[in-house]
DNA sequence: ATAAACGCTAAACCATGGTTTAGGGCAAGA
DNA sequence: TCTTGCCCTAAACCATGGTTTAGCGTTTAT
């Protein structure tokens, strides 16, 4: 007999609510998970696969919508891989920018935090706070 | 004089919209911010530095709660510096998870594109494919 | 055989981070 | 001076990605 998964299973392996699961069924996400006799889920091997790359997917942040398109794909079959390449590696190029975006804004982070921890981290301040306070004076006049 | 900036230039240099700014001030981001006898918002060298940090934040996808925090930190003087630091710390680590998350889906993605670019594409996506629709069968039993 | 745990749907509700619209005032160039 | 462009607020509206609730059927352990 084949190993099947519940709903709460799934949930438990992929770190997901049960009806985060539900709401992406809903969306559409899920055209290839079945159903038994009661109308309950039920989740095969191959399903967590492919529930597998949706989470990856989820997780660089790509939206519901191309997820969805991604699937859809999917479910087409073969035929589609050229369209597939074209879907991840948009993506692709996407996560690479959001890493970036990260990284450029971090180490500015980084930088507040190392003159934060200065020995005159506080005279430092204090004069930003005054430069700051002065202009709104300045200004008002 | 001091230089000073409307708010359509400050949404300029930032790429920000315009009502994305005066979003941010109804929320309490930029409580710094003067205006003249029109009312009219007025930015300063130094306002311009703050909303520098605001989007550096934001970038990184602190939200506009935690930015506010941060903000009114700023606004109560030097005396709040360790507290300052304990946020931008915490942050950090967030911000250095999300890289991890990243950088971990994208070695997935990745590795999903090597398949889709091998010669034998057809054939891998061709049996995973039967591999998917098959299981369905047997469930349905 | 029954209680507790689990599953289902549909629909309402929610938080976040905005945009859009309406209605009106101010500024700058022709 | 007047038109065009810019600014303002308040309030409505929106998209996204969910969670919660109500009402009801199923499964499982005792």
């Amino acid at each position: 007999m084949i190993k099947t998964y519940t709903i709460k299973e799934v949930a438990e392996k992929f770190d997901l609510s049960v009806s985060q699961i539900r709401f992406y069924d809903k969306k559409g996400l899920l055209p290839f998970v079945s159903k038994n006799d009661s109308g309950y889920r039920i989740f095969s091997e191959a399903d967590l696969q492919l529930i597998h790359t949706i989470v990856c997917l989820k997780n660089t942040n790509m939206s519901i919508k191309d997820i969805k398109q991604y699937i859809d794909y999917v479910m087409e079959g073969p035929d589609t891989i050229e369209l597939r390449k074209k879907l991840l590696n948009k993506h692709r190029r996407a996560v690479i920018q959001q890493q970036k975006l990260l990284a450029e804004n971090l180490k500015e982070i980084d930088f507040k935090l190392d003159r934060y921890n200065s020995s005159n981290a506080y005279d430092i301040i204090r004069e930003q706070f005054a430069y700051l306070m002065n202009e709104k004076h300045v200004n008002s006049n």
